[in-house]
DNA sequence: GTCGTTGCAAAGACTTTGCATGTGA
DNA sequence: TCACATGCAAAGTCTTTGCAACGAC
């Protein structure tokens, strides 16, 4: 499993600082590793953890890793864009319609029968995909 | 193949009127089958086929064809939400990164594997999901 | 004529930009 | 000290709301 502390290694390698937001932040996508959170989640979050952070900053920082590649923007149906750590073991997410709970699933063998499918069919070269399932966990059915 | 007449006769017989507006929208989407548009995608379509409509008009129309369940939202990486006729087949969207070019693919067996894991292993009851494929298409490669 | 539909202006939610100030190395 | 990082205010983009006028049946 991948630390906070290789990532920010890392970064100041490449002559970028080692703050206490960016720590902060990093370590919250590390922990919510399931569960991608959006800005205003992560800010009041940070908030909560007494790392008070300005909400422009918190979209730069979102911004900047994403160029870093090391935090992704998750396809949602959602007025929020959502982000998680995009260096854990690919996989995908299921949520609950009712209570919100988000849990992960990793099943790369059925995807991967799928892009073998797309590339014989329609000679698309798949780099990136995206599901999600949606539904009712045990305590809501 | 379902038409536009049968959806508009519908809502009629439910006491929702046959509007040019609703009808120039409902056809652009049953005519874009494979590519899910945007409010702003829309109105513009729709003007090009001389079909004014105000902007209000077309995401109140939107919320009201999601209420009657006729069109869906689907999860995109886009500050704009996106839309598509609910009524076809169930079916999945390829996505060029390059040139924006969007096609489909049906292949539910593998995904119903997948929700059969799960549901096995969380008791998670699914009824929806959301899969998206990015890449580059054959003339991008 | 009724009641669903539409347009316009204004407000709301989320995100981005510009610029001055702060701070890690 | 020098860039990178941060905060604040203002602006930008997409979407929603309130209300009066319009139009399908």
């Amino acid at each position: 499993m991948i630390s906070v502390q290789q990532i920010l290694q890392e970064l100041k390698q490449k002559g970028f600082r080692v703050t206490k937001i960016r720590t902060a932040l990093l370590s919250l996508l590390l922990h919510h590793n399931t569960v991608p959170l959006s800005a205003v989640e992560i800010r009041s979050q940070l908030k909560q953890k007494h790392t008070h952070a300005n909400k422009t900053t918190i979209y730069r920082e979102l911004h900047f890793l994403i160029e870093q590649k090391i935090i992704q923007e998750v396809p949602f149906k959602d007025k929020r864009k959502h982000f998680e750590l995009a260096l854990r073991e690919h996989h995908h997410h299921i949520q609950c319609k009712k209570c919100g709970w988000v849990g992960d699933v990793t099943r790369e063998k059925e995807i991967q029968s799928i892009e073998h499918y797309i590339a014989k069919k329609s000679k698309f070269l798949v780099t990136e995909h995206s599901l999600q399932f949606f539904g009712l966990c045990q305590q809501c059915q």
